[in-house]
DNA sequence: AATGATGGCAACCGCAGGCAT
DNA sequence: AATGCCTGCGGTTGCCATCAT
């Protein structure tokens, strides 16, 4: 036998919550811990059940929950996250301190979304938004190109700075070869791209932003993932992020996103930051260009989730 | 001023994995 | 080993405020 049910639903109180519940509430957790969720509606007086007592405190009573408007750091911490992990709110909320992944996920829901979407981005794949006829292959062709070249001079560019980071940086932090000996690497190299990628795999230590580029390119089962044909690859909602991206991401946060601040992680620059302005605000009369200077291979230097954003 | 449309957000619902019985 | 609850998560809904007509 298993054990008693949480709530039997009846006489239990549903809806918004009164400051009297949620004093209530405080009070009892502060005092007692939360302990067993189930049991602590009855300890605490309340008529509720367990699970809305738990939603509460987590996403609205909790000490030291932000709220209020998302600051622009925030906002580019949860699209480049979101890039690469898809909706898993919680897994973005822990990159975002103070925020909760409810809250976060509202928020992506009701502006993000949209915002991208104004911007000509689909805010699933987080591409720009490209309609390409099957029968033009010559578009395809010509966009398989730009594609292709970007990628490569993105690539090379951060090989460079690999080696600057070498040279400034022996203990190799901020470099793949952060991750352990013991522990398979998580980054296969690449076997059909270009020579690059080769140089870089074999006697290079790759930055770790070419590192998710890797990601993507071996993308999982290989449905998803960034291929040559770029234009038409399968966004990433296809792809489902391997279980070691999370714990990448975590334990490499501060070159991923950046040190914690009170506005979230980031690493923005001051002079990425303004290419984030451009991003956000368009042209000021609404429209976006076309090319690629507001999600380009400088943005992508700083962050290689945003590769996926543009071409 | 009244009414309908839209946006924002808190809360609920249902599912999956883990764990207690 | 089987059963079924607990917890956490993502998706969805419903309410309220604001805006437009």
């Amino acid at each position: 036998m298993g054990r008693t049910p949480c709530c039997d639903g009846a006489s239990l109180k549903r809806g918004p919550w009164t400051p009297e519940e949620d004093q209530k509430l405080s009070a009892y957790i502060q005092e007692h811990g939360h302990g067993s969720w189930r049991t602590l509606p009855q300890k605490a007086g309340l008529q509720r059940c367990g699970k809305s007592c738990r939603l509460r405190w987590i996403n609205y009573l909790r000490p030291g929950i932000k709220r209020g408007k998302f600051t622009l750091h925030e906002e580019q911490t949860i699209i480049q996250l979101h890039a690469l992990l898809g909706n898993r709110w919680a897994v973005i909320a822990m990159h975002l301190p103070r925020r909760t992944d409810n809250e976060i996920k509202n928020y992506w829901n009701t502006h993000l979304k949209k915002m991208l979407a104004k911007m000509g981005i689909d805010p699933v794949t987080h591409r720009r938004k490209v309609h390409v006829t099957l029968g033009s292959s010559s578009a395809t062709l010509s966009h398989m190109v730009q594609w292709e070249s970007t990628r490569l001079e993105a690539e090379a560019r951060l090989v460079r700075e690999s080696k600057l980071h070498q040279h400034s940086n022996p203990l190799g932090f901020g470099c793949s070869d952060r991750i352990l000996p013991h522990e398979p690497n998580p980054f296969p190299p690449l076997s059909t791209h270009s020579s690059v990628n080769e140089v870089s795999n074999t006697t290079l230590a790759l930055p770790h932003c070419l590192d998710m580029l890797n990601v993507w390119q071996c993308g999982g089962s290989g449905s998803g993932g960034v291929s040559a044909s770029g234009v038409e690859a399968v966004g990433i909602s296809d792809f489902t992020a391997p279980q070691s991206v999370e714990a990448f991401i975590s334990s490499h946060h501060d070159i991923w996103i950046g040190e914690p601040t009170d506005e979230g992680y980031t690493n923005l620059s001051s002079d990425n930051l303004d290419e984030w302005m451009v991003f956000a605000s368009g042209n000021g009369d609404g429209s976006f260009e076309e090319n690629t200077n507001c999600w380009n291979y400088e943005t992508l230097n700083n962050c290689g989730t945003l590769e996926s954003l543009v071409f």
